[in-house]
DNA sequence: ACGGATTGTTACGAGGTTGTGAAGGCATCC
DNA sequence: GGATGCCTTCACAACCTCGTAACAATCCGT
């Protein structure tokens, strides 16, 4: 479930944000003043803050700022009365992902979240992914090579997968044990490069693999 | 440099974004019909898609449709006249990132863009090097070398490594040990040299070494 | 120009890492 | 109960990597 960190004073409005995030299936947190929302994005890791900029004590700006600094990752939606187009400016120079205008309608406001936590935590979400004519469907939990639909072993999915949601880096064999065999430390190191042969006699055509081996460190897909 | 599609029927608004845009350090891309604005994602591949929604012929939705639905991945900004809940919740819906109700400010969409951006390839800000037509990424252990991949072992990768993230001065081949090798005192020093060598070999071209020796003292990278 | 010091280059064997096929255990489905 | 598919482990082969030695080339003070 996704946690949504929600900074806000007024109490009529937080009631009725958090209503409508909880009828969503969101997790609710909730923090009157700045510093209890630092606080609590601290210790509760949000996947999304949506922050008042006019806040008792510490403003909402300086809540973002320190909230960067503290290298939290995790999105943040300001939503303010404020809307003159410098502060909006401010707003997203200090790292904000949105930013919208009290009054905004209900349905907008769960748009942009989903639209924010989409973007953001792509892992989460059913999603494709393709590279050249290798298509992963992580729904249907199908693998189309070059139109034609390739049968995998759970597992086998679930090592491609991983390799395909961080395109951009390597995989270490540490962290695929962690991500697709969970927390267990009783399997061989060598069973990944099992799998991962399997996977490629699979997936593979002629020519080079689409997983990279990369030396002393782990796998990549390309 | 960050391409930017823009799919705007309007010349006059058409050319006041381009020019923003452009004075940032953008790659403007322009489409003024649905149709080409899908065919030019398609070909070029942008960071980003602002996209407006009442065009000439196919509909901004149906564009967005078909974007998603050929996996196309680059966040989407919709940028339009129609500001109904019911519009904005829609966009959302398929897919979009972003939804500001036309007019805007320049400042406030500049900001959106880059906020797009940031949130969208976080991936740039990782641990990538640039020297010339050298190109070393970290997160992916790769080197290319005017266009090309160069292969290179751990140990060359690390040493390189350590060379351009001391870009501005030598390092020793103390610390090359030390940062490399770790706490190893068994390695003889001319080992460094020779790795050196074989660095030279594969990401030097014809003319004057990439890799600068400073005598007496170490190595440094340009 | 000379000679010692420093660096460049090549070759090679020991050791380490990865690829891969085979075998067996286990659960599931008939 | 047997067949099947999946997963893990093992063993061995293939390949890669790296440290070292040896020699060549270059630098630099004299």
């Amino acid at each position: 479930m996704r946690r949504v960190l929600l900074v806000e004073d007024n109490p009529d409005l937080a009631f009725g944000l958090r209503t409508s995030l909880e009828v969503e299936g969101y997790e609710v947190l909730h923090a009157e003043t700045g510093g209890s929302g630092l606080a609590l994005a601290r210790d509760s890791a949000p996947d999304l803050i949506v922050l008042d900029l006019m806040l008792p004590g510490m403003s909402g700006y300086e809540v973002l700022r320190r909230l960067r600094q503290a290298l939290h990752a995790a999105p943040v939606l300001i939503m303010t009365a404020k809307g003159e187009e410098a502060d909006k400016v401010q707003g997203f120079r200090l790292g904000a992902d949105d930013y919208v205008v009290k009054p905004v309608g209900v349905l907008e406001f769960l748009a942009r979240v989903e639209a924010l936590l989409r973007r953001a935590n792509p892992t989460t979400a059913g999603h494709r992914y393709q590279f050249g004519d290798l298509e992963i469907d992580g729904d249907r939990r199908t693998v189309v090579v070059g139109g034609a639909e390739v049968d995998l072993s759970p597992l086998e999915f679930d090592l491609l997968h991983i390799l395909a949601q961080r395109r951009n880096s390597f995989v270490t064999r540490a962290e695929l044990l962690r991500e697709v065999w969970g927390y267990r430390a009783d399997i061989a190191s060598r069973t990944v490069d099992t799998h991962i042969a399997k996977l490629r006699a699979k997936i593979d055509g002629g020519g080079k693999s689409r997983i990279v081996t990369v030396r002393k460190r782990g796998y990549r897909l390309r």
